[in-house]
Order: structure tokens, then sequence, then C-alpha cells
DNA sequence: CAGTCTTTTGAGAGCTACTCTCATTTCATG
DNA sequence: CATGAAATGAGAGTAGCTCTCAAAAGACTG
């Protein structure tokens, strides 16, 4: 999910010959200004990054990096893993209850975008604290998680996803999750963040009464 | 709260004449701002206005505006309900169960700030569908009212202010507001907003499950 | 392989949000 | 009224972002 860490990308240009020389271009010109971005923000920091620089590093013009990004912020935060999220959700047995799934799955996502890159992960919820415009573009691409959230709910329990109830359910898990996020960061990475995921979810399963 | 309905201000200069006359202009000013606004983001729409435009209006410089207000965005969603909100909630007795204090302080603000200026209040949740800039802005203060109401539910329950199961419970209420908000605003603010909040509520306590 | 069609790219102009500086005006104070 | 402090306006400058158009590069057909 977009609150998560995660790496450039899960699939490198090379394990998909099946695609154009086009389409290969295209997924490497991502990686280029991905990778760029990240280490250009590393060494002066975000707002010190111009988009101009970017361009320069990755090799391209910075209209193309325009073409690739709707914003400079977007270049931090996209990742692929909602579509992953998803498929592991609707791989979980139909029997099994809501909110075990749930737990495992957020473990999986977790165990996978660290094993990724874990540098980069970690950058990226640094500047979540930090960088006022990243904090607000995460939480805006975390609707979008939202959305799909309440797909998957929907499948899982029959429920309308458009109604209150669900679209509230799904987007409270998500501040949520983007609060723990923030925390984890703000403590300097410390601990497990998948102990602090256990957490977050009893919070939600049974309030702060216990 | 920052996600909820507000007025412009719920003050106006000429009641707090032991302020200097310094003081009463910027109030003026601030108001002359917003109001210019609104009032032209309701006549172009939101992009299609620019600080040029809103300075002219309110009879100020541009520089001025930026004086007033640090983005765009913000002239739009900021207003003064969170320390309202904040006093609310202490003055509730403090054996009321946490939860029915948040129900009755929640209803007195949607019915505070809805009925200070209605439409100002739509136009604002309506913005908040229709520009993603104000939606990001709207989450980005919202981490803010969620700090506050860590506070308060610290004061209510002892618990440290700073732990994650506090900061946890705190976002996602105010992420499930924010998402009641939307709801409301999408579906051309039909019926009582009250009624929604009162099923978000209920979504909080119990889950999905019932 | 040549030629055409389509997609991608680069170059550059242009808009606007936003910042900073400095001179001027406006209010507060003794 | 004079002196000091704060608010304003004017203007220059930065950078994110959009749009247009022509050149370059991959895809497809005879």
């Amino acid at each position: 999910m977009s609150t998560m860490t995660a790496a450039p990308s899960p699939f490198s240009p090379a394990d998909r010959p099946q695609l154009g020389l086009r389409e290969r271009k295209k997924i490497k010109t991502r990686e280029a200004i991905r990778t760029a971005t990240y280490a250009l923000v590393k060494e002066q920091g975000y707002d010190a990054t111009t988009i101009e620089q970017i361009a320069e590093r990755a090799e391209v013009s910075p209209s193309t990096v325009f073409r690739y990004f709707p914003t400079k912020e977007d270049i931090v935060i996209t990742d692929e893993f909602d579509p992953i999220i998803m498929d592991e959700l609707r791989a979980r047995p139909a029997d099994e209850p809501w909110l075990v799934s749930l737990r495992y799955v957020m473990h999986r996502a977790i165990q996978y975008g660290l094993k990724e890159d874990e540098e980069v992960s970690r950058l990226r919820s640094h500047l979540m604290v930090q960088v006022p415009a990243v904090r607000s573009r995460t939480m805006e691409s975390m609707s979008v998680t939202g959305t799909m959230l309440c797909q998957a709910i929907s499948e899982r329990t029959g429920r309308d996803p458009e109604s209150l109830e669900v679209r509230v359910y799904a987007m409270s898990l998500v501040g949520a999750l983007m609060e723990t996020t923030l925390y984890w960061a703000e403590h300097g990475h410390e601990g497990d963040f998948k102990d602090l995921v256990n957490r977050t979810m009893d919070v939600l399963e049974h309030g702060l009464s216990d």
C-alpha cells in the first residue's frame, strides 16, 4: 500500500522480454528518474533538489520527468503495492476471519517492502515526517488505497463498497496505518515495524479500552 | 475541527474593542481575503482563481495575501474550530464515557459550523472533493486535529498522548470523519450530516460486524 | 529493406504559486 | 509630537508545472 515502504519496482525490465522495446525503455526511464531523485534527496534534501537536477542525473529532459510523474512528490511516493496487496487478500481462504486476513497481508507487505530496499523505505517514511508536501501527497494517495480496500472488503463481506460504513472503516484503517508509519519514522525506525502494526490492529479491533 | 464545516470567523472585529486598531485591522484583512476567495472560487472555480485576483478584490497587495496565508489552499480550509472542540470536550463531565462525550461534541461542532454559514461549509467540502490540492491540504491539517485529539484523550484517560495506541486511535477517528465529510459532499449534501456522523461513530465502536 | 505511421522525447515559452528584500506607510507609546 | 515598531506594497526572482511543436525513435506493412 502507498503508505508502506516499497522498492522502486518489483520487477526489473529484463524480466519482461515479452514487452516491446518501447515499453521496456519506459520502465527503465521511470526507474532512472526515481533512482536519481532518491540519490539527490539523500545528498541535498528534498526542497533543495530541483526537477532540473533530477532530469540531468537521470539523463532525460525536464519535460520527460513531468511526463512520467505529475508532481515532484509523486516521484518519491509512488509504488506498486496496492495491486499486490489486493491479490494477497483475494488469495486468503474465504472462511478466514477478515481481521486475521488483514493482519496477515499487512505482515506480508511489510516483509516484502522492507526486503526490497530497506534504505529507500526509511528515506521515504523519513520524508513523510520532514516534508509536509510529501506527507500531504502520501495521504492523498492513501485515499486510493482506501478505495481499493473498500473493494476488497466488499468482495469478502458482500457489503456495498460505496456504503458509508465500508468507506469509513477502510479510511480509518488507512489513517491508522499512516500514523503507525509516521510513529515508526519519528522514533528513528527502531524496533520491529511488524510489532507496531500488530498493536495498531489491536487498537482498531478493541479500541483503547483494554 | 479542520475537516468540518466552519464560518470564516466566529467573532467579528467589532466584538473586541479591547484590541488595538492594529489587531482589529488584521482580523478584518484576514476576513476580507477569505471572503474574496470564496466569492471568486464560487464564480470561476478554484484553479481559475489567482492570488492576484484575490488580492485585487480584497483590496490588498498579493504580498499581503501570502503574509496572512502560507498557501492558497489555506485560505479556503483554515478555521478556528479545533480549540473550540477542545474546550467542549474538556467541559464534559469526567465520568461520562469517552465515546459519548465525543459523539456529543461532534454534534455540537456540526451544529455550530453549519449555522454560521451553511453555504461556505458546503463550498468547502465540495472543494475537498473536486480539487486534489485542497483535499491534500485538508488531510494535512487533519493531523493537527489528530494531535489535539491525542491531548484530549490523554486528559480524559490518563494515557500517554504520544503513545502509539492513542495516536492510532485519534488518527483513525480523524480519517473516518474526513471520509464522512467526503461522502456527504459526494452525495450532494443530502440528508442530515448528523446522522452520517452517528453511523460513522457506530462503525468505529463496533466495527463492520453487526 | 524501405517507407510510413505512431509514440516518445526535447526544447522552449509561459503561467502562477510562493519567497525575499527594501522602502513607505501606519499604528503605538512616552 | 517625536520616536520606535509593525504592517504594507512594489518588485525581482525561483521553481513547479503546462502546453505546443518539431525532431527522433520504435513499430508495422508491402
